[in-house]
DNA sequence: ATTAATATTTAAGCTTACTTAAATATTTTT
DNA sequence: AAAAATATTTAAGTAAGCTTAAATATTAAT
């Protein structure tokens, strides 16, 4: 399959793998850069070779064949993130950008060889999880968003959520990187600012950011 | 540029750099597997791009842009070639086909970081030179083909120069490796064998074998 | 030096993956 | 519930990168 369908059902996957309303060809078409006549095509080819359900105006359903496709993807994706992160000193930014191109042109056989190579970890550098050889993520996330996180708690740091470069930048500046522990000291509801420190440094983040920091609570 | 006018420099600049007459639409066409009118539109195509010079029914020249774009990609192919072949068990044909997918979507930043890993290595695991990232071959390659090695001396192994899947098997086997030590017996004039011993082997190779194993004397 | 065999080029056509513009449907607002 | 705003779909068109078949040129053989 070419790179424009296997991203195609990529998009489709991550928009619907949280919330699940947000797969109509438009959100797609937004998520990949191409006209919403582009997805709209695409979606119709597609749901032809059986990789997803098109009906007209609704959203876009991955099949199971679609949804394996997806997956087979996203691990290499998240398998390069890795395997980069511990090999070279690149930003989780610039990782993210080669793990983009690098994922289509993987075979199944180097994917393994990746990761056993790491030991087969469960979790890329912003925490999200690898899917294994057969499409199926094992790991159930318990985790919240920081911006729903109670004052006064512990948390570590399980996943950031975003491609956007100045987010990373941030992030890589202020020490909040995946597996981190961090304290919430207080959850500013008018403004919905979340003060927290890291490392003895404080941090007070805006409802922009703290929603793209997941985090799980310490017992 | 895309993955095909990259596929087709390439094809270009590797049929061009021993000999230099079979870079005819025709040659590059077998090469890639695509069909002569293909290679001629190409050629037409990247002569006004001014990545070649395309007189009709005349062998392809790349310019010098084109050189530098061939060697770009070759640089990645051989790095990846050397990298993998460091950090993972793969056959030398395994390693290649994955290099030839790669070497399309690999940042220069990245390039340079797994040459650095590497130690700026000159060579990768087949005897091929690594062009620098200014696509500058630096080494001289002063190599003969096994074939014409003279009987009683011995030689080292400079160059692999095939990307066949049972030449390589078979190299594996009988410990033809970049880089062995072999000692030539006997030159067999009328069929054209080469009689040679590598680590307490004795090999005979016919002439197809012994024309894509490159060699150097030992003083 | 013709003829025969090969190779190259031209021409017409196909698929993929897009585009823009217009038509149509859905959603939101009032 | 109708109007306004938004989104989706349809239609027509484009560029890249191929194909096959026919025309033309080159190369090799007699």
């Amino acid at each position: 399959m070419s790179i424009a369908i296997e991203n195609f059902v990529k998009a489709i996957y991550n928009n619907n793998s949280h919330d699940a309303h947000n797969t109509k060809p438009g959100n797609i078409a937004k998520k990949l850069g191409i006209s919403s006549a582009a997805a709209t095509d695409m979606a119709k080819k597609l749901a032809a070779k059986n990789l997803l359900d098109y009906e007209k105006y609704q959203e876009l359903q991955l099949t199971d064949a679609g949804k394996k496709m997806a997956l087979n993807v996203i691990r290499k994706h998240r398998l390069w993130e890795a395997f980069l992160f511990k090999m070279f000193d690149m930003s989780l930014h610039d990782i993210h950008k080669e793990a983009e191109l690098l994922e289509h042109q993987t075979s199944d056989l180097l994917a393994e060889k990746i990761s056993a190579f790491l030991g087969h970890p469960k979790f890329d550098p912003h925490g999200d999880p690898i899917p294994n050889e057969h499409g199926e993520i094992t790991t159930t996330d318990t985790s919240i968003p920081l911006s729903e996180a109670e004052a006064g708690k512990n948390y570590i740091i399980s996943r950031l959520t975003s491609d956007d470069k100045e987010f990373f930048e941030f992030c890589a500046n202020q020490k909040l990187k995946y597996g981190n522990e961090i304290t919430v000291s207080k959850q500013f509801q008018k403004n919905k600012m979340t003060e927290l420190s890291v490392q003895n440094n404080t941090i007070l983040l805006n409802e922009d950011f703290s929603n793209l920091i997941y985090v799980n609570a310490i017992n």
